[in-house]
RNA sequence: GGGCAGGUGGUGAAAUUGGUAAACACGCUAGGUUUAGGACCUAGUGCCUUAAUCGGCUUGGAGGUUCGAGUCCUCUCCUGCCCACCA
């Protein structure tokens, strides 16, 4: 063990005072932009998942820094939204009292951790320094008209007492509190970020990210390419409007099927013979959650709106309609042409009501499912009889255009953006509503709406004494009038203030553009240092961001693009996620009491133990799992590299004319191999590999001088192998790793402060590769042999030599050769037999 | 049901364009050493067989391509994650 605990402390110290990770942010003349995706400051503090993105993220800045880039990376804390508010309902504080002592909490801890942040720049998203700007860009958006208020079935979660985005709710329950969410009509603020569905798919080919985040994206995005087909209602002027992907079975379209939600069922309600029967339904089928819904999957119900017919535009046949919670009402227009021919869901629904079902494309002979859902020509389906699919879907919409019953169109599986939390802790959002001017407008959503004046911002959060929700469907604000009532800016008559804050992800949506501006008090972000920072250039997070944060962040600079705020559509150039940390198998989780928390470790080997323990563990992108008994590895490696450098300064101190060893024969190769793989690895976030690439480099050169030992943990090393330069490259090749031990050490060997700010090894092409080579020796492709041999030899004198070797002599014996495969510098296959 | 990762020793894992499978560590075994510790040093350690060598087998399973396959192809089994009645 050595004494980490003084050295650790004295540079975190020092790095502060020197300013080291600070890059001026106007005059750097390579910026680079390291960033990792802030955290939630929950109470429990940093446990090892936080710790191993920012470490892992720090290597590749630290890395990225002796690569002659200046690097920035900032630290702050995503302290608004729900998850901090509900840990401070829990423990029974208010949410701003628990932020002020979680932030002291995690800016200690990650202090700890040994990263290079640029702490002058940090920044907590509920500060009114920042919400302030949040509030700014709710108002920009709102004047690009990508803001609006509107009535729709909406998540909401029963527990957290709130409304949810689309991509908050996990597999039907609240990625919060997992409790099971709810349907609702309400009123709600919206981002429209459906606006940029396109945009945000096709621009995805255009980025360095991770491919599974990409691939989530696309999924998400869902796009999906089909026709809008009307369906006309017998004796009445309405439609039936439907998306479909399969326009071309039409022909097999023998009912319809409206979500339970479908405006039209109150349309038709005159028509409808069984009134009580479908109101019925419709109550029972909104009483569900999403889950009991899903849960449903197998057996379909429904009712039919008895009295009302549909007509199939292709075959002008009679319809029946009917309502069923397997459609629904937020996808495409929330209503279907079911062909159970060719769709299970139909199938299933026509199955259990008896309903006609028409095969619209051919089975093949030994087909025994269902519904069909394969390639093949076309059947009962008159003019597009024998075409296959593709074709028949095209001319069953130029058909369709031809006659005005409907149009090629796109659909995407992605939602506007519910915007709004009838919650307490987060920005309120910067609206006012006046009834009067309400009155006078003539649009149908946001009349009335306006945005508070740019002076009044920040609008600040009141500190409410009961900002618990309310579960009214309004927020904890609106129960202080004092902060809503104002007057309208408009005509300054009675206005109401809007009480429902913001989503926490439009906090973290954009604060990699504040970073590089907290000290611009008078404007979000300013231009010039936008264009020399961003965009970011790698950015590291986990994966379960991949439809959330990296979405929206998305969205925001295509808006702000579109808006002249800035100049790129793009805002990570490059990003990586990294894996889960699990333990023994299972994933961490409070629940199971296993969560691993960083503190103990670094309290009892130290910080650069703790990093590079957990970068061995397994590859930065697929995570690993934690064990306590693999720390020991790295304790002893870094043991002895303390033990032979600190000999090897005592050693230069004592002869000082004797540090020009030269470099020996073996180690060369080695040593210049090390560059570049260390290099390529960390380039690669494949630091297991590289630490292991250190670990083989310094087991062959730490030797004993005299071939023998004293027996005792403090060896005398020998110096083989490097010479003096040499020996501080080593330490170069591991400080990313362990930043502190190098730093100590560099010291020690009289170098000039700070290793940080060194310049990275080069490796020397030439010295890659040694003279010598081992010749594999095969015989049928199985291993019988190595010969050592020069580089270079040719086929020839390898048979030659090969052939002598007693291994293989013994398999070869008299049979003949039948052929010879040489791999130069490699092997050589006598295949026999 | 769909998508994406994966499946290699007792464990975490390595393995360029197909070319010595198991690097680097952990653990284990034996020996050494000591200021008896949460230590250190040396040697060994995939499996079977053997006193040891020799030999044989081995990357979830079954086929295939190839002089040669963990790597490529086909089929199949299993695990994890994400999405999911998306028309």
């Amino acid at each position: 063990m050595y004494p980490f605990s003084n050295i650790e402390k004295k540079w975190k110290e020092k790095w502060l005072k020197t300013r080291i990770y600070e890059p001026d942010l106007d005059k750097a003349k390579k910026p680079f932009y390291n960033l990792m995706m802030f955290p939630y400051p929950s109470a429990e503090g940093l446990h090892v998942g936080n710790a191993y993105a920012f470490i892992g993220s720090d290597i590749y800045g630290r890395y990225k820094r002796m690569r002659g880039y200046d690097v920035f990376e900032p630290i702050g804390l995503d302290g608004f939204g729900i998850h901090s508010e509900n840990y401070a309902l829990k423990v029974k504080k208010h949410p701003a009292d628990q932020a002020e002592s979680s932030k002291e909490r995690f800016y200690k801890q990650l202090q700890e951790i040994g990263n290079g942040f640029a702490w002058e720049e940090r920044l907590e998203t509920y500060t009114p320094e920042y919400y302030k700007w949040t509030q700014w860009i709710f108002i920009q958006m709102w004047k690009a008209g990508l803001v609006e208020r509107r009535k729709a079935s909406v998540n909401w979660c029963p527990s957290c007492k709130t409304v949810l985005a689309d991509e908050q709710v996990v597999g039907g329950r609240c990625e919060r509190c997992d409790s099971e969410v709810i349907k609702k009509d309400l009123e709600q603020w919206f981002f429209k970020i459906t606006n940029y569905a396109e945009k945000l798919l096709s621009n995805l080919e255009k980025i360095d990210w991770s491919d599974n985040i990409k691939i989530a994206q696309k999924n998400w995005i869902g796009k999906s390419e089909g026709a809008r087909i009307n369906f006309p209602i017998v004796d009445s002027k309405e439609n039936i409007e439907v998306f479909t992907t399969r326009p071309d079975t039409i022909f097999g379209a023998t009912y319809m099927v409206l979500a339970p939600e479908h405006p039209l069922i109150r349309k038709l309600e005159e028509k409808i013979s069984n009134k009580k029967a479908v109101q019925d339904y419709v109550l029972k089928t909104q009483s569900k959650t999403e889950n009991e819904r899903i849960a449903d999957t197998k057996s379909k119900t429904g009712v039919e709106l008895e009295g009302v017919k549909a007509i199939n535009p292709a075959n002008k046949k009679e319809i029946p309609i009917w309502i069923a919670d397997y459609v629904l009402s937020s996808y495409g227009t929330g209503a279907i042409m079911a062909v159970p021919g060719q769709d299970e869901r139909d199938w299933e629904f026509a199955e259990k009501f008896k309903l006609p079902i028409v095969r619209t494309v051919k089975p093949p002979k030994d087909f025994k499912g269902d519904a069909y859902l394969g390639d093949g020509p076309a059947i009962n389906s008159d003019f597009l009889d024998g075409l296959e699919i593709e074709e028949a879907k095209k001319k069953t919409i130029q058909w369709l255009s031809k006659n005005g019953f409907g149009r090629t169109e796109t659909n995407y599986h992605l939602r506007d953006w519910l915007i709004s939390r009838q919650r307490y802790w987060g920005p309120p959002i910067p609206m006012i509503y006046c009834p009067a001017c309400a009155k006078a407008s003539a649009d149908k959503n946001n009349a009335g709406w306006q945005p508070a004046p740019l002076k009044d911002l920040p609008i600040l959060l009141p500190k409410l004494k009961d900002f618990r929700p309310k579960g009214t469907g309004e927020a904890p604000l609106a129960s202080s009038p004092a902060f809503y009532k104002v007057k309208c800016p408009k005509c300054k008559g009675p206005a109401r203030r809007e009480t429902d804050v913001s989503d926490t992800f439009l906090d973290s949506a954009w604060y990699f553009y504040r970073y590089i501006n907290m000290d611009k008090k008078k404007e979000a972000f300013n231009e010039l240092r936008v264009k020399k920072w961003l965009p970011v250039d790698m950015y590291i997070g986990g994966a379960e961001h991949a439809v959330l944060h990296l979405l929206y962040s998305r969205f925001l600079a295509m808006a702000f693009k579109d808006m002249g705020l800035i100049d790129f559509e793009e805002p990570f150039t490059a990003l990586r996620s990294h894996g889960l940390i699990i333990k023994e198998g299972a994933k961490m989780s409070k629940s199971k009491g296993n969560v691993v928390i960083p503190d103990k470790y670094i309290k009892r080997f130290g910080s650069d133990v703790l990093r590079m323990y957990l970068m061995f563990i397994g590859p930065f992108q697929d995570g690993g799992d934690w064990r306590d008994g693999g720390i020991a590895g790295i304790e002893r490696f870094l043991t002895r590299v303390w033990n032979y450098f600190e000999a090897r300064a005592k050693f230069i101190k004592k002869y000082p004319s004797a540090t020009n060893v030269s470099v020996i024969k073996e180690v060369a190769p080695l040593f210049h191999q090390t560059i570049k793989k260390v290099g390529d690895d960390i380039e690669d976030l494949k630091y297991n590999t590289a630490i292991s690439q250190l670990m083989i480099l310094f087991n062959a050169l730490e030797e004993p001088v005299s071939g023998k030992n004293n027996a005792r943990g403090t060896l005398i090393k020998g110096f083989v192998g490097l010479n003096k330069n040499q020996h501080g490259e080593f330490l170069k090749l591991l400080t990313p790793f362990a930043p502190f031990i190098t730093e100590e050490l560099w010291e020690k060997l009289g170098n000039p402060y700070s290793i940080h700010q060194q310049k990275w090894p080069e490796y020397i092409e030439k010295y890659l590769t040694g003279d010598e080579i081992s010749l594999i020796i095969q015989v049928n492709g199985k291993l019988r042999g190595t010969i050592q041999a020069t580089r270079g030899i040719s086929e020839k004198e390898a048979i030659e030599i090969a052939k002598g070797v007693d291994s293989v002599k013994v398999v070869l014996g008299k049979k003949k050769i039948k052929k010879t495969v040489f791999v130069p510098d490699k092997l050589i296959n006598f295949v026999i037999n």
